[in-house]
DNA sequence: ATGTTTGTTATGTATAGACATAATGAACAG
DNA sequence: CTGTTCATTATGTCTATACATAACAAACAT
C-alpha cells in the first residue's frame, strides 16, 4: 500500500534529501549509483536519473561520470531573497496603500544617469521620484530612471492609477534583474520620509534588463526601524 | 551540421527562454503544445518535456494540464541573494583575512538567547563574539549564539584556526536558513569596528536550523558605507 | 436554465532500451 | 619508472511507448 499521490521520484528525492538534512549522509558521502537505487526503489534508472538530478540542481549534490554522486558541502551563501512589490507589501501588513509621484520629467541623460543605466551613450531618460505610504505615513521614497530608449512609451505614460514600478512590470515582459543591497543615513534629500536625520535606512537598488538593453534603475529608500528584508534557503522547498 | 556539444533539450529550452525574454513570447501567450514542438525540433515528447519542467521550475511559464503551458508574469521579487562566506569575501576583494574571538562563554539560553534561536525552553548555549579583520581593519562584528543541545561538540571547539562560522559549516552537515537583512545605527556595543557613532550599518541575521533543530543565530554588522550586498535575477542562469 | 456524464486533449509520470561521454584504473610498451 | 592504450563503469542524453490525470467542452438529462 504505497502513498499513490506522490510520484515516486519525489518520494525518491525526498528520501535522499532527508539522508543528506539529519546528517546520516555528510558531505563527501559517495550516493548508491543510480542503478543501485533503480533496484532499491525497485523502479527504472530514469526515475532515480529524474531525482538525482533535482537535487544536483538545488546543489544538494555534485554528479561525476564513472566515480558517482557525491553530497556537496552546504553553501550558505546562496539563499532566494524575496523582494516585494511595494504595493503587495503594505497590503500585507494590512495597511492602507497609497502612493505619490513628486517629479516626473524627460531629460538627456546627465552622466550620473548613464552611470545608474550603464550606458555608455547618453539616451533620453524619464526620471521620477515618488514617495509610498502606509496608512498614509511615509513608507519608502523611490528615485528612477527608465530609458526611452528601450521604453519609449514612457514618456506618455501616467503614473496617475499604477506606480512606475508596476506600470514596468506590465510593459516591459521579462528581464534580468541585479539588486544591491547597502545601508545608508537619512538626509536632506529624504525629507519627504520626514526622519530624524542620519536615521539609518535601507537602500535598495535594482537595475533592469530586457533582452541585453538596460531599462531602468531604482533607488528605494527604506527607514531602517521599520523594514527588513527577508531571504530563506531550505532545500526541501525548492525546485 | 548542428550543434553537438550543447544536449538538444538544453538549445529547445534556451529558444524558448530566448523568445520569452526578448518579448517575442510576452505574458498569457500560450506555447506551442510538447507534441507540436517536438514535431518542430524533429524529437521526442519527452525531450521537449524536460526543457519546459525546467522552464516551469525557474518560474518563466506556468503549466495546465488541457490548456497546455503560458508564459508568466515575471515575479522581479525572488532573487538569488549571494551571501559570502567573510573569509572568501575579504580575499575576493584583495584584503589580507584575520578575525579576533572577542569573548566566548558557555551559559544556560538566556530570555533573548531563546528569542534568538526560537526556542521555547531554555538550553545550555555558546555566546560568541568576534570581529573579522580586512587588512588588519575592522570590516565586521559577529554576535553568535550555539544551542549546546544541537551542537553539543562546540563546548570544546577551540576558534583559534577557523572561524565560528566556518567551523559550523564543516560540523553541521546541511541546514535551512532564514536571513533577516536591516539598517541600523552603530552605538557603543559596536565600538571594536571603531566607527562615527551612529554611522548607518547594514546588518544580517542568519538563523540554522538542522533537522528542524535550531543550531545557530548570527548577526553580522558591516559597516554601512564600506559593504553592499549583490542579488541577481537571470532566467537564463537558473537550474 | 442547471447539473451530470462523457469524451477529448495536453500534460504528468514511468518504463525499457540505446548509444554517448567522461573518468578511472589496469594492462602494456617504451 | 613513465606515458599510452584500452576496457570498464556510471552518468548524460534521447527515443518510443504506455498509462494516469486534470481540465475543458460538448452532449445529455433533469
Amino acid at each position: 500500500m504505497e502513498n499513490r499521490a506522490i510520484p515516486l521520484h519525489r518520494r525518491i528525492r525526498a528520501a535522499i534529501e532527508d539522508k543528506i538534512l539529519s546528517g546520516g549522509w555528510p558531505p563527501g558521502t559517495r550516493i548508491p549509483a543510480e542503478t543501485e537505487l533503480a533496484a532499491t526503489y525497485n523502479c527504472a534508472r530514469m526515475t532515480v536519473n529524474k531525482a538525482l538530478t533535482e537535487l544536483a540542481a538545488d546543489g544538494l549534490i555534485e554528479r561525476r561520470r564513472k566515480s558517482g554522486s557525491v553530497v556537496k558541502r552546504p553553501v550558505l551563501q546562496s539563499a532566494v531573497l524575496e523582494i516585494h512589490d511595494i504595493k503587495a507589501e503594505v497590503e500585507a501588513a494590512g495597511f492602507a496603500y497609497r502612493y505619490r509621484v513628486e517629479r516626473q520629467k524627460v531629460r538627456e541623460a546627465t552622466r550620473a544617469d548613464c552611470d545608474r543605466l550603464q550606458l555608455d551613450a547618453p539616451v533620453p531618460v524619464l526620471a521620477l521620484t515618488c514617495l509610498h505610504l502606509a496608512d498614509n505615513r511615509p513608507f519608502c521614497w523611490e528615485d528612477r530612471v527608465i530609458s526611452l530608449s528601450a521604453v519609449p512609451q514612457a514618456q506618455d505614460a501616467s503614473f496617475d492609477h499604477q506606480s512606475p514600478g508596476a506600470w514596468l512590470i506590465d510593459e516591459v515582459p521579462w528581464s534580468a534583474a541585479e539588486h544591491r543591497i547597502s545601508a545608508v543615513a537619512a538626509d536632506a534629500s529624504l525629507s519627504a520620509l520626514e526622519l530624524t536625520p542620519s536615521t539609518p535606512c535601507l537602500a535598495i537598488e535594482r537595475r533592469t534588463w530586457n533582452a541585453d538593453k538596460p531599462v531602468t534603475h531604482v533607488r528605494l529608500i527604506y527607514p531602517g526601524d521599520a523594514h527588513a528584508l527577508v531571504a530563506r534557503f531550505a532545500p526541501s522547498k525548492a525546485g
